[in-house]
RNA sequence: GGGCGCAUAGCUCAGUUGGGAGAGCGCCAGCUCGACAAGCUGGAGGUCACUGGUUCGAGCCCAGUUGCGCCCACCA
């Protein structure tokens, strides 16, 4: 089926017409490392879902789809292979590296491009985009090249988060934060010239090797004889002044706080601040520096903290350890810990690009739904802070900045490799770090139209229409995306981003591979069908977080089963010249695919007139739904119209019709079917396109028949009404029936007082319904049932007796209500005048039973 | 420390502006009804976390309490 689609060429829309009037969605490209895992499939399914009812409406309809390059997690994939090879990367050499990158890309990064097939994905896959491809490079470099120009990227030695696991830089946001059992150590730092000491606090006690003062508040009466004195730094000898700074908080501890401007975010701002020495004892490696001292050099950062403890409580100078329970940065990319230090780094001013994105957000130009999120992005963009965009990588986008070192002229940042040094001629070095990786993915939605080009993907396809994401990204992409937007092609990237929900392992936990809690949706795919994922995944998600709900999944491998047992009642059935010559013989019972067509609907009578209203309701509602990013709505109220109106209902009242060859009801199975295949084709396309292609109207494939439109015109009141009577007496009767244990088999006489019931309420109920005669021995709405063998009488009085006091508490809580002065003065006057009715009603039931 | 969210049937979740609590699954009973037992029919099952308030009326609004979850954050 799908390969049907796509050799169709649904999915590769001609670039043409106008952004406002065309269908386009960039897909969130997933990691060329990665597998298809369930954020994909539901986020997958969702983009899907718009797209293919979009594509249906006639909308030129584009789903760019491409893979990330992933800095980061790639390299770490490509290293581990190396090391089980027995070498290194750094064995290898850069250039050799990164051909094995991209070898290994070539080979395993189609692996989830086809996965999203195998989901139904209609993305356009002849305009697949990686984000190191020529065209993408070039796009990435003019863009570093013009905040270049403009002085937003600059290059500084600055406190960054370094991941020893990976030996790079990373972003505020790959940090994550846990809680973690440490020791808190107090220390003594005498103070020169005195006996005094100041005792200090650190749970990280190697890094007072590193430390160049001691602050205290400067409102702290303890001390202020003392600033301006200075410490001598225990096991080191350096003197440390002792400054006052507001920073400090006198009721921690004993108020006073060692400075470690090399290794600690605080003590760096404070630092600067007071012109202190920033000495660094930690290595990008992990190790202690040789400025640890000849005692500490080389040991690893654990190592140093007991050799350092051991020193001190050698020297007595320790005067407490206790537990300590604080919040520690770990690396989300390679688990370490993090070591904040000082490094030459290359950063991105964000104040700029960030106000007219703040701006876009405010005024709804970019719209965020649910709108909680709005809120939480906005706050975080006016918090913003520069952004470290280099990585001490080799698998990325290098950084195109050239370095003189024959001259020392200042960097300069070029498109194109520049030839010699424009200062002086000589040879030129090019910069040896690569982009975060987001860095990229920020100009995912126009670079993958072809920016910087005026590309006509471009002109017809940007902005996109919409974005959907996990909340997790949207700062480090979301935010950036629109940022980037807005400066270069000059225009927001979407015009709405709707933030999903996560779904959670089945107890609750987070869905991960290291937990063992992760799910794999092709399993799902392979055990039920891609239509019953797509329809569990759509109905289950929601605006909170949920639980992976097999049960939902389920439910839409039930629906694909009804939809082809249901089709195949009707299309076997229905008043229609066939063509038998296309039999399919390989299965049994399949109905003939047949020549094509055309439905219109036929409303003769009441019960016709009540499903063509109800199928045109459904449509509206489904469709505002989805217009809405409701997605669980939508699949559960199509589900509920189908299953429940059309098929339990509908399809049994005319099953006597149906098979006496009755036209107009044949038409309107024919035209029902059609809409509710063409309305649940977007979120289960492959059962509907299947069961499609053997409906006799079938003119060409689903994935581009029109997109149902509610008919106004077919609404009608008075049918509704009459026909929900109907089933409610049917249903009413059928309970009756059950609770006084008459045979399922057996139908009974009744007479219809007052109106006749509808033909299928004797039918569906199994009463028959007679003119005159028999004995009235209970009442059920307008029906008197009538005394035959099959009832007990027994089993009748205790029905009657027990309905007799479902009534009476009824009429007193009606009456209740209507005694209560203040409801009937207060109360809306349909709200008391539906309570009248009420205990109208019910009290006439009631004095019937008793009679 | 700040922000956001969640507690509703055995389970997973809905519940639009305040006017008799719903779905799917599970459970019980019945059913070879000319599509479907992956089905059909009927049924049982709820102190809407707790306390107080507003209101004629609260799952829904307000205040507080308890228990969970997530995000952000530079107290050693």
């Amino acid at each position: 089926m799908f390969a049907e689609w796509f050799e169709a060429g649904y999915f590769h829309p001609e670039a043409e017409g106008s952004p406002e009037e065309n269908f386009s969605v960039a897909i969130p490209p997933p990691n060329v490392t990665g597998a298809l895992h369930m954020g994909h499939a539901l986020n997958g399914s969702m983009q899907d879902t718009l797209v293919r009812m979009n594509r249906m409406r006639g909308r030129n309809t584009l789903w760019i789809l491409g893979t990330d390059h992933a800095g980061i997690a790639t390299q770490a994939v490509v290293e581990k292979m190396l090391r089980a090879e027995g070498t290194s990367r750094q064995e290898l050499g850069r250039e050799a590296f990164v051909e094995r990158v991209w070898a290994w890309k070539e080979e395993y990064g189609a692996q989830i491009v086809e996965q999203y097939k195998r989901l139904g994905a209609s993305c356009d896959y002849e305009r697949e985009r990686f984000t190191l491809d020529d065209g993408y490079l070039k796009a990435v470099y003019r863009v570093f090249k013009q905040l270049f120009d403009k002085g937003y990227i600059y290059r500084d030695d600055y406190m960054v988060n370094w991941d020893p696991g990976t030996h790079s830089a990373i972003s505020d946001l790959e940090v994550e934060n846990r809680e973690v059992e440490d020791v808190l150590y107090s220390i003594d730092y005498p103070v020169e010239g005195s006996d005094r000491v100041l005792t200090v606090a650190t749970v990280r006690p190697e890094t007072m090797l590193a430390d160049t003062a001691v602050a205290v508040n400067p409102g702290d009466e303890r001390y202020t004889d003392l600033v301006g004195g200075y410490c001598v730094l225990p096991l080191v000898g350096r003197r440390l002044p002792i400054i006052a700074d507001g920073y400090v908080d006198p009721e921690f501890g004993t108020g006073a706080l060692k400075i470690t401007p090399g290794h600690d975010v605080n003590d760096f701002e404070i630092g600067r601040s007071h012109g202190l020495d920033e000495i660094g004892v930690i290595g990008p490696d992990g190790r202690m520096t040789d400025d640890a001292g000849e005692r500490f050099a080389g040991l690893t950062i654990d190592q140093a903290r007991e050799a350092v403890v051991a020193a001190l409580r050698e020297g007595g100078l320790i005067r407490s350890e206790e537990p300590y329970a604080h919040s520690v940065p770990y690396s989300h990319r390679s688990g370490e810990r993090i070591e904040p230090l000082i490094s030459l780094q290359w950063f991105c001013r964000m104040d700029e690009l960030a106000a007219p994105a703040i701006q876009a957000v405010e005024s709804d130009e970019v719209r965020i739904v649910p709108p909680q999120w709005k809120r939480v992005y906005l706050d975080w963009m006016r918090e913003i802070r520069p952004w470290c965009i280099s990585r001490q990588l080799w698998w990325g986008h290098r950084i195109p900045v050239w370095y003189c070192d024959a001259c020392g002229a200042n960097p300069r940042a070029a498109e194109e490799p520049p030839e010699r040094c424009g200062a002086c001629g000589g040879e030129l070095r090019q910069e040896e770090d690569v982009l975060d990786t987001w860095f990229s993915s920020a100009i995912w939605p126009f670079a993958t139209l072809g920016w910087p080009e005026k590309t006509p993907e471009l002109r017809a396809f940007y902005p996109t229409s919409f974005l959907t994401t996990a909340r997790e990204i949207l700062f480090l992409w979301v935010a950036r995306m629109i940022m980037m937007g807005i400066e270069f092609p000059g225009d927001i990237p979407f015009r709405d981003v709707y933030v999903h929900s996560v779904i959670q392992a089945r107890d609750g936990r987070r869905m991960s591979k290291s937990l063992g809690t992760g799910i794999d949706p092709l399993e799902e795919i392979d055990r039920h069908g891609a239509d019953a994922l797509r329809f569990g995944l759509l109905a289950m998600s929601s605006t909170q977080d949920v639980r992976f709900s097999d049960a939902k999944v389920e439910q839409g491998a039930d629906l694909a089963n009804k939809l082809w047992n249901a089709s195949r009642l009707i299309l076997l059935n229905v008043k229609f010249k066939q063509d038998q010559s296309h039999t399919n013989s390989a299965q049994d019972q399949v109905p003939a695919r047949v020549s094509p067509g055309t439905t219109e609907p036929r409303p003769e009578t009441p019960e016709d007139r009540w499903i063509l209203s109800r199928l045109e309701r459904t449509i509206t509602s489904v469709t505002e739904k989805l217009e809405a990013y409701d997605f669980a709505h939508a699949a559960q109220e199509a589900y509920a119209f189908f299953w429940s109106e059309l098929c339990d209902w509908y399809l049994e009242m005319v099953k006597p019709r149906l098979y006496e060859g009755d036209e107009a009801a044949s038409a309107n199975l024919l035209w029902a079917l059609e809409r509710v295949l063409a309305l649940l084709h977007p979120m289960m396309p492959f059962v509907t396109e299947e069961v499609w292609s053997f409906h006799p109207a079938r003119r060409g494939h689903l994935a581009v028949h029109g997109f149902p439109e509610a008919d106004r015109s077919l609404i009608d009141v008075e049918a509704e009404e009459e026909v929900s009577a109907g089933i409610e007496l049917t249903r009413r009767l059928r309970a009756w029936r059950d609770l006084v244990e008459a045979p399922a088999a057996t139908i009974l006489p009744a007479r219809a007082e007052g109106v006749e019931p509808r033909e299928f309420v004797g039918r569906l109920a199994r009463f028959a319904f007679e003119e005159n005669g028999g004995t009235p021995v209970a009442a059920v709405g307008p029906v008197s049932v009538l005394a035959s063998e099959a009832i007990d009488a027994d089993a009748v009085r205790a029905r009657v007796e027990a309905r007799r006091e479902e009534l009476r508490s009824e009429v007193a809580r009606a009456e209740g209500k209507l005694a209560n002065e203040r409801f009937v003065a207060n109360a809306p006057p349909e709200v008391v005048a539906e309570e009248r009715e009420k205990l109208e009603r019910y009290g006439a039931e009631l004095k019937g039973l008793s009679e």
